[in-house]
DNA sequence: AAAAACAACTTGCAAATAACAAGTTAATAT
DNA sequence: ATATTAACTTGTTATTTGCAAGTTGTTTTT
């Protein structure tokens, strides 16, 4: 049986396991959606954030935005619209974090009870994830 | 631009929101590891988990074992070794987050400083990740 | 030009959650 | 019969979160 080759033995576990890792940075409730919000949805500002996480607290997204600067997920710019608004941005490391997001849509899709699944952009994904996925990331990396 | 196409104004967000409601059952630091330690290191029993999610209370995992089986990714089994012990078994809702996982991993060790991505199953699912993960998932259901 | 409003936070505090250490119960091994 | 293993549970403490309110700098309104 394949799986029986893939197994390892007594790891060591983190550091050294990559699925450890990325939970470090991105093992929590909001860090995810916050990322998935401004990929899907185009959020950029503090105040849209905090509008499209439904629930967070101020506190908290303030904090999450500055641990994933630290991590080089995102950076911090003066928006173009204005020296009061700040634009945050996704670096390449958070954009790619999309494929994760999307197939973490698509097991929600078929075990969650979810309501919206008719839109147009869940059927493309749906129809063509691949494509889907490549699509958005080279879009949002060619800025 | 195709974003331009996917972005959604004004959705409500959860519940309607997929990424969210996934995040709501396993957007911790330890579920998804949980999860992972038993698809790809054939943990099954409380004491090996605990082994094998380093750093992890013994009051943590037991709620997030029964947080799990409630939200159906696992079932609790009588083990056939012994009575003793009980064998934690992953749903197919549970086995099914693996594309998910296998998405972090690999974006870990595109980002993140992993020391063992040289082993011969990373090579084999870097190689051809739908073929690795389709396999693995296969075999897991079909026991 | 002054006042109100907006944007991005910070602060203080109560409540919830997690980590740590120790103890419990049932089953097996010696 | 005794010791050990397995799977927890139960305090207790430390950390994190949620909530309300306040702060600072920048626009917009009057």
């Amino acid at each position: 049986m394949f799986l029986q080759f893939c197994i390892v033995k007594e790891s060591k576990q983190r550091p050294g396991d990559p699925v450890g890792s990325a939970l470090d940075i991105v093992g929590d409730k909001w860090s995810l959606m916050i990322i998935w919000n401004m990929i899907m949805h185009g959020k950029h500002t503090y105040n849209e954030l905090l509008k499209s996480n439904e629930g967070i607290a101020t506190n908290i997204l303030a904090s999450r935005l500055a641990k994933l600067e630290a991590a080089g997920l995102l950076t911090k710019e003066t928006h173009p619209d204005s020296k009061a608004k700040i634009l945050y941005r996704l670096t390449h490391k958070g954009i790619d974090l999309l494929p994760a997001l999307v197939e973490l849509m698509l097991w929600a899709h078929a075990y969650l009870p979810i309501h919206s699944a008719g839109d147009a952009y869940t059927k493309l994904l749906k129809q063509n994830k691949e494509a889907f996925v490549k699509r958005i990331v080279e879009d949002l990396k060619n800025k």
